[in-house]
DNA sequence: ACCTGAACACCGTTCAAGT
DNA sequence: ACCTGAACACCGTTCAAGT
């Protein structure tokens, strides 16, 4: 230990790594869930000190968002069809169904809210496809931001689809007082329906009609 | 305190009411932000033990779903236009405007989502304005949830907007890879446009030009 | 340069007991 | 019936010190 380091940087040698921390992070949040992903969780899987993981991370949700990151690159596409169309409802559905799989993403990205890094391919394959289908740059734009948008509200609702812990949604939408509320009274049974299947991909098609030319 | 309580129940008489709790806790809330609404805090500007919250409450999330609540009471609807399509618009835009103004409510319906029962006036004028328009009332129902969930997810977005902390998505956005990512290099500008202002109330017309019948 | 130990300043919630 | 006290089982993060 009182030679060098490899790197030529005077000092003791890292033992960990940020690469090792998430490692040990997502293996945590995989085997136990996001409450599981404690500072203090972490390091002690990884056998070091809590502090030892603030030379590598800024803080908690910094390491729940490089999470996320993570989670974004193991990301598959299938095959992109040619039609700009095609190609958009492909990369949205893989891309909402994948983020899906986390129901606890919404909540992190509501506290810091952003996109990963790693989904700047997929954000610039959809403007490609908007100014394909004849979009300009700057209507490519605002349409991504409005399905991102709608996507967001999309992944934050469906997380809520807990099947256990009846959501305070249903409770009232099961008997909505039919004379203060005589449309939501005769509507309880399409809430209910509507709210059970997902309409991710439907709703995504209404919205490219709207924002693409015909 | 040894007769019997005005109510003719035994035991002894409440001190605390839910009524009292939320105002406390409202009280809190616009004084030092949601961070500060904890149950002992809570507790100890009412002068009682955090327990006796529980009684009234059933947890800490339960307290902020009342809480919200309450702000959805408060919302105040200008007069509503005759015409459907301009009625919609008064609507969302007054709850958009209103539940924006509390940037934390995101990341609480993240967690338990649900809508307030108090905008159950709102929903039920909404399906009504849908149904005018000339959609069915199922059609109505899945309208109103495409648009719930695009204007969920532009609060959630909206509310990262804090100038202080410039997001990891500005930062990314500012410079982007030019060989990797060439629309999106180009896209720079129009983005930081299209993030620093608010296109919720354009954004609604498309939805709503897409979901009514011309 | 990198990590540790101890402490700070909190949390929500349980449980049994008091009035 | 309603509330209290004490305790449990945690948190994230600071700071000064060690190697």
């Amino acid at each position: 230990m009182s030679r060098a380091s490899p790197t030529g940087r005077p000092g003791r040698r890292a033992q960990l790594s940020r690469d090792a921390v998430l490692e040990a992070a997502d293996a945590i949040l995989r085997s136990e869930g996001v409450e599981a992903v404690t500072i203090r969780r972490v390091a002690e899987s990884l056998g070091v000190s809590p502090m030892a993981l603030y030379r590598h991370v800024a803080d908690k949700d910094d390491l729940l968002v490089l999470l996320i990151d993570r989670l974004a690159q193991r990301l598959r596409y299938p095959p992109l069809p040619a039609e700009p169309r095609a190609r958009l409802l492909t990369i949205w559905r893989t891309l909402y169904e994948g983020l899906a799989e986390h129901p606890w993403l919404p909540e992190v990205l509501a506290r810091r809210r952003m996109i990963a890094p790693s989904v700047l391919a997929a954000v610039e394959e959809i403007h490609a496809a908007f100014c394909e289908a004849g979009l300009s740059l700057e209507e490519a734009v605002l349409a991504y931001r409005l399905v991102w948008q709608f996507t967001l509200g999309a992944l934050l609702v469906r997380a809520g689809r807990t099947p256990d812990r009846p959501s305070v949604q249903e409770a009232v939408r099961g008997a909505p007082d039919a004379d203060r509320y005589p449309l939501l009274a005769r509507a309880a049974a399409a809430w209910r329906q509507a709210y059970g299947r997902d309409t991710y991909h439907a709703d995504l098609e209404v919205l490219l009609d709207a924002l693409l030319p015909r």
